[in-house]
DNA sequence: TCTGGGGTCCTAGGACCC
DNA sequence: TCTGGGGTCCTAGGACCC
């Protein structure tokens, strides 16, 4: 048996740990450059504010109902996110526990309780675990977690959204038998089932396939032609079958991206390149912090894609003639991409940078030690550590732009706003919550 | 005025081989 | 008039996830 814990709204509530005079109001956290609502609690959701909706869209309906709105505040949710899925591994060996995303992990229940136990002894402790498991973490970390259990991990999504949407169900809804399992599929949408997003779920409306209980029973070979060897898997994991593997093919990262829109548009291939730079730059500190090298630099660059005249995106890539994880190399080929795909007179609103080819640091650094440029690596090293200390950005190369060429608040013109953002309390000593005791 | 960011995987089709 | 068959590898673009 497969459990998911997944944390409810969870920007939302890593809010209102810290400021609980949010409880029970509607709360809203916005993307980077506070351009969509990407978490909402129950009473913002009860407001009909829509998943992933342009803010300024619902302004109104955020002043007339007093929303309590917040800019992202990556530094707090990771944290908590950390926490949250440490408490969860105290719970079950190491090699049980699969992190899925910022708030969701899967467990293998089986390394915990006896599959080979009598059907309703098993059911019995699987509920008693899921529960102990939901109260420590909301008793350790603040944070409400609901969670779902199943034979497949799909069909664990499926009880989770049960276990949510369900009052009566205390944030725990298994279903183990087929009896129960049909009953779940029955009540969830096409489009609520896991893997199943809005181009396929038009396909299968289109065949009367409107739940997941029509999914389970549709002809294989249909599914397997219209859907691919993806959506066979998903119906295989809705009878029962497990086919979804979460152990990762490869042992490390496929790519880093880093990529902003911009408050204001960029009109210049100059200013362009200070933000390309500042992107490269940035995504290579990443790379050098999980300890890897990059082969492969890509660019790509786009004005507004909701501004039906004119639009405009290229992009391009370069192979490096050696691996690395140097800023100064990556910057330098990524500005060379620049060159090539930017025009003049054009207003420009996203920029992106992806590094590809990705290898062990170490395992390279035998085969080619003597093109590493260690002079590079030295100075590196001391960006990072004066970056660590003194806060990002305390030190940067200077194709990214001087001092002077920042506006009054001390950020360039194109970086997004962050107007809102909430204290980081859990990672910055000045930032720590106050608390009188009178 | 204003519309996020960071990933993975699959497939079709082209290029190439003999 | 008429133009094979069998295979591999790579890439761009699409779809999906949170």
């Amino acid at each position: 048996m497969i459990a998911i814990v997944d944390c409810n709204n969870f920007f939302a509530s890593c809010e209102r740990v810290f400021n609980p005079r949010l409880n029970g109001k509607p709360v809203v956290v916005l993307s980077n450059n506070d351009g969509c609502i990407v978490a909402r609690s129950n009473e913002a959701k009860a407001l009909g504010i829509p998943m992933g909706a342009p803010y300024f869209q619902w302004k109104s309906v955020v002043l007339q109902y007093g929303v309590y709105v917040f800019s992202s505040n990556f530094a707090l949710y990771g944290d908590m996110s950390r926490r949250v899925m440490d408490v969860v591994g105290n719970f079950l060996p190491e090699e049980c526990l699969r992190v899925y995303s910022v708030d969701e992990a899967f467990l293998n229940l089986d390394c915990v309780i006896s599959p080979n136990l009598p059907q309703e002894a098993r059911q019995e402790k699987i509920l008693a675990f899921a529960h102990h498991i939901r109260q420590t973490v909301k008793q350790w970390t603040g944070i409400p977690v609901s969670i779902g259990i199943a034979p497949t991990k799909t069909l664990a999504k499926i009880a989770n959204r049960i276990a949510k949407k369900t009052p009566s169900a205390n944030g725990v809804f298994a279903c183990a038998n087929d009896h129960d399992i049909n009953e779940a599929l029955r009540v969830t949408g096409i489009g609520d089932v896991w893997g199943v997003g809005r181009r396929l779920s038009e396909t299968y409306r289109a065949h009367s396939i409107t739940t997941a209980l029509d999914l389970k029973n549709a002809p294989e070979e249909w599914v397997r032609k219209r859907a691919s060897i993806l959506g066979w898997r998903t119906q295989q994991e809705l009878k029962g079958i497990p086919c979804v593997r979460l152990e990762s093919l490869h042992e490390h990262q496929q790519s880093i991206l880093h990529s902003r829109s911009f408050r204001h548009p960029i009109t210049t291939v100059e200013v362009l390149q200070e933000a390309v730079s500042t992107f490269a730059e940035a995504a290579s500190e990443k790379l050098r912090r999980l300890a890897l090298v990059c082969g492969c630099v890509s660019v790509s660059v786009r004005t507004n894609r909701f501004s039906k005249n004119d639009y405009y995106s290229n992009g391009g890539e370069a192979i490096l003639p050696f691996v690395t994880d140097s800023a100064i190399d990556i910057v330098r080929a990524a500005l060379k991409i620049v060159e090539k795909i930017a025009l003049e007179g054009h207003e420009y609103k996203k920029a992106s940078v992806t590094l590809l080819d990705l290898s062990k640091r170490q395992t390279v650094q035998t085969d080619l030690f003597s093109q590493i440029d260690t002079q590079h690596e030295n100075i590196m090293q001391a960006m990072d550590a004066l970056n660590k200390r003194f806060g990002r950005d305390a030190v940067h190369l200077a194709s990214g732009g001087a001092h002077s060429k920042t506006n009054s608040t001390g950020s360039r013109s194109w970086q997004g706003a962050n107007d809102i953002r909430s204290q980081r309390y859990t990672t910055h000593w000045r930032e720590l919550r106050v608390v009188e005791a009178r």
